[in-house]
RNA sequence: GGGGAGAUGCCGGAGUGGUCAAACGGGGCGGACUGUAAAUCCGUUGGCUUUGCCUACGAAGGUUCGAAUCCUUCUCUCCCCA
């Protein structure tokens, strides 16, 4: 059991009911009944974030001693929006995406997990169930000041920007997916501690054994400063391809490289600090970090392959081995050449010619190394040249 | 129910009849520099067949030679009173 203890120390920065937590884990090694780990993750977009792997790694560690996983998918809830750390109304999402993102979700929620040993869940079962009653039942177990407590809403309120009903009623839908499935422990972020916490108030009611609330630290984005996160466009996802994982992961600040190597490399605390501590060279300790990184949601040959590729092309100025084709068709080379704005466009590194062309202008386009300096100029092309936009945009032309 | 304030580009936020595709900041993008896709500096940031045209300042109408700016109605938000 203390083995157990010791191993659930990462990943965890708050806890609360440690003295619960003791007692169930006794209580699950005399009788070998599992406990019931609670891990909700509520699809609002197509990747999972390194960031949410550190709760999934840890629920991987319960798994690993034994315990059962209770994977929510938050599909209701979803629907809703969490507020927790917003400072507006997240928009609605519909069904279909909600249920599309759901599929990605699991995909890559069985990189860190094993779901063939987890119960798998939608908490629109139980709450899209619950009808009016229901939810008035639901809504009546709170105060508007005991949700008002809560720092994100009490600025809002203070603001004067607007909270909506139902936004209020977030944090009862998730604690009530805890009641649902009787949960023994909730995992979750350091901003998810009132969520969480209201879960063993509902199961307090609902006459059941409280769960204990385990909130993991928050990895920092790739600006270093804030918490990872999708709205905050500073995220890695975990199916992104190797190239981009790895060049994202060279970009975080060094300040943040201890807790990635921790958090994201799951490397022993004490080992990444003596390794940080060593000295050597930050480009060289986060080449390694990213690599780790890239290792763990691809695997070691493409975390090889893109430390090799990000020297070649981002230390080196060099041209990567491999590149997208941009096949051109003869009509676009009808009348003698093709202009660079429209190369780029086909390439599909500008959304329109006016962004093309300021590219142009910038000199962020490369023909075979050279800068292009006109952007309506016709090019006359041979086939096998490589475009280059910006620092890492490349393509091979093709013709047909 | 009554009274007041407000809705501007990806976000925040100026602008109260022409010189506004709209200050400024953030974000994004490009360049320089760098171990880095960081920091910093410079530039850029609606679309197009680009010395011009089109679309845009919550929505729809209207006044005017001309409206983000004035009027009417509507929608939404916030505050105060009940």
């Amino acid at each position: 059991m203390e083995r157990q203890v010791e191993a659930l120390r990462w990943g965890t920065v708050e806890l609360i009911g440690e003295d619960d937590l003791r007692r169930k884990l006794r209580r699950s090694v005399t009788t070998g009944v599992p406990l019931r780990v609670k891990l909700g993750v509520d699809p609002t977009a197509h990747d999972l974030h390194v960031g949410f792997t550190v709760p999934l790694t840890k629920l991987r560690i319960f798994q690993d001693l034994g315990h059962l996983p209770v994977l929510i998918i938050g599909d209701a809830t979803a629907m809703v929006g969490d507020p927790t750390g917003k400072n507006k109304a997240r928009p609605q999402l519909t069904r279909e995406m909600v249920d599309d993102y759901a599929r990605s979700y699991l995909e890559q929620a069985a990189l860190v997990l094993d779901l063939e040993r987890c119960e798998l869940r939608r908490n629109s079962e139980w709450l899209h169930a619950l009808g009016f009653t229901g939810l008035i039942e639901l809504v009546a177990k709170a105060t508007v000041a005991q949700m008002l407590v809560r720092d994100d809403f009490a600025k809002r309120y203070a603001e004067g920007t607007a909270i909506y009903l139902h936004e209020l009623v977030y944090p009862l839908m998730q604690g009530h997916d805890s009641v649902v499935v009787r949960a023994d422990v909730e995992l979750g972020g350091q901003d998810q501690l009132f969520n969480l916490l209201i879960g063993r108030q509902l199961q307090r009611e609902a006459g059941q054994e409280e769960q204990v609330c385990m909130m993991g630290p928050l990895l920092v984005g790739l600006d270093g400063k804030k918490k990872m996160s999708k709205s905050a466009g500073n995220y890695v996802g975990i199916s992104e391809p190797a190239g981009e994982m790895f060049g994202k992961i060279m970009s975080i600040p060094d300040e943040a490289m201890l807790d990635w190597f921790v958090l994201a490399a799951r490397m022993p605390k004490a080992e990444a600090e003596a390794l940080i501590a060593a000295g050597g060279h930050p480009r060289e300790l986060k080449d390694q970090l990213a690599r780790l990184v890239v290792a763990r949601f691809h695997d070691g040959r493409a975390a090889e392959e893109a430390s090799a590729t990000f020297r070649r092309v981002i230390s080196n100025k060099e041209t990567p081995e491999e590149m997208p084709e941009l096949r051109l068709a003869a009509t676009e080379l009808a009348e003698g050449g093709i202009s660079a704005i429209r190369l780029v466009v086909l390439a599909g590194y500008a959304a329109s010619n006016g962004e093309a062309r300021r590219l142009v202008q910038q000199g962020g386009v490369r023909l075979d190394g050279e800068p292009v300096t006109d952007p309506t100029a016709a090019l006359t092309l041979a086939g096998g040249e490589v475009l280059k936009v910006g620092k890492r945009n490349f393509a091979r032309i093709l013709l047909d």
